[in-house]
DNA sequence: TATTTTCAAGCTGTATACAAATGTTACATA
DNA sequence: TATGTAACATTTGTATACAGCTTGAAAATA
């Protein structure tokens, strides 16, 4: 066996560059998801182009580090990147939505079949915190705070799942459809909304104290029908013929600043 | 209304680069299919180290456009990138293998399901070359040829998928747990899998031709569920402990040249 | 005036020099 | 002999200059 010194010599070196300085992977993450979050919120709105350089300067970087951050973006179908133009962000057509939406309600039930993990006091504080978030937003109509809450539900969701594989395919699915459902929220009815995620969160926050994680995934996938219903009823509900093109409700067409 | 030349122009402007030269997207879309299928077909086996300036030497492009392609493999979990070692193949443990094959035989169903394709000729014609190739292979224990067969199957497989995303999600999976099998044919009975191979085709070939999407994909799914109790019955078999690395029957520590 | 052409600004794509990290190997030393 | 150390070769990570492409506006032209 190794004496002390070399034991104490490989605990330094496990501890040091994690501690000291942030890796390289850990940068390309926290840009990753910074970037995602925006896209996810529409502070970066479908149709707007953000620009490499631009992006360079804000997080101080060359813009290769960037452009790696991109390209994972655009292989996840998030951004498109259009040579001589820049980086555009995405615009679901109606087949891939309802393809995604179809695909994230199955996987849902499968995901309390596939090795589910246990059910905990912190999973339980969380749901908690956001039932009192969504009881907050009956007041003003807050839209950022509501995606907000979609994205941070999700963040509980996914990590009951057990399977990575599936947890890795459940978030990128979520990330590739929530900005619709957010660039609707304008044009419907903001107390039913409300009304509704306050609903599903404290049914899914009863379902978590029974350790039911099927009865979670239930209501999730109950959820999820029903915001593809309203976003069927509000399309046929509009005159315009539907041109495959969903969100041209806002001026999405200038550049963010 | 525009008049005639300024459409003849538009679709000059059109057809003229796609036929011209190789986008940039294009020479991306090549080489990481090359690397891919190199990766699959255990051309660089797992642990095997693949540098950049190698590829970048063969493709004769620099190190960048090689670097976006190691990246996506990255994200899609078949390598992995150690700084100032190199970029490494991926050896997948015990547990996500278990996972990725559980989710295989999941979505397999779900692809029946969710907007299947019609079943045509073409499908049908190349079925029946396939059929025929697995019938030659019964002769020499050619375990590249046979890779290549699973590949060229699992494409006729994944064209049949309506869904684009579930398409993409299965090729992903697919790629990412294809070598596991691969590299235990040297310690399975060849002539049993090339006939369990051959049977399967030509079940899958009957059901195509009833136009029976469902049939196929339950022929594939009684496929996956053989091969994962063959792959586990053979590391029951074994008398050392399982320490969570599959694949350490070959020596591939070594750097493939 | 309407249309075509030209050109310039701005963006992404590529190549490359250099920085940082890793592992090996030789060497000094207890 | 065993061990710690330092130099070195090799690899990936980053910054940056430049090439290629796209778009829109200005200028030329029918």
């Amino acid at each position: 066996m190794g004496n002390v010194k070399s034991i104490d010599r490989t605990q330094i070196s496990m501890v040091t560059p994690k501690v000291g300085r942030e890796t390289s992977s850990d940068r390309h993450t926290r840009i990753y998801k910074t970037i995602r979050e925006r896209i996810s919120l529409l502070i970066y709105p479908p149709n707007s182009v953000i620009g490499e350089t631009e992006l360079a300067g804000e997080f101080n970087v060359s813009r290769t580090p960037i452009r790696s951050v991109l390209q994972r973006l655009h292989f996840e179908g998030l951004v498109e990147i259009r040579t001589g133009v820049g980086t555009v962000v995405t615009d679901i057509d109606l087949k891939t939505m309802k393809e995604v939406y179809d695909l994230r309600m199955y996987l849902t039930e499968l995901a309390a079949e596939l090795s589910p993990l246990e059910i905990n006091s912190d999973h339980i504080q969380a749901m908690e915190s956001l039932l009192d978030r969504a009881k907050q937003l009956h007041g003003s109509r807050d839209s950022l705070g509501y995606a907000r809450l979609c994205n941070d539900l999700h963040e509980v969701l996914i990590s009951l799942i057990g399977s990575i594989p599936l947890r890795e395919i459940s978030d990128n699915l979520y990330y590739r459809s929530a900005r619709i459902w957010i660039s609707m929220l304008p044009n419907l009815d903001w107390n039913q909304i409300v009304t509704d995620q306050e609903l599903e969160t404290s049914e899914m926050l009863a379902a978590m104290k029974r350790n039911d994680f099927r009865g979670v995934v239930q209501v999730r996938r109950f959820y999820l029908h029903c915001v593809l219903t309203r976003i069927s009823d509000y399309l046929k509900g509009r005159n315009d013929p539907i041109d495959s093109r969903v969100l041209s409700i806002p001026d999405h067409n200038q550049k963010y600043d």
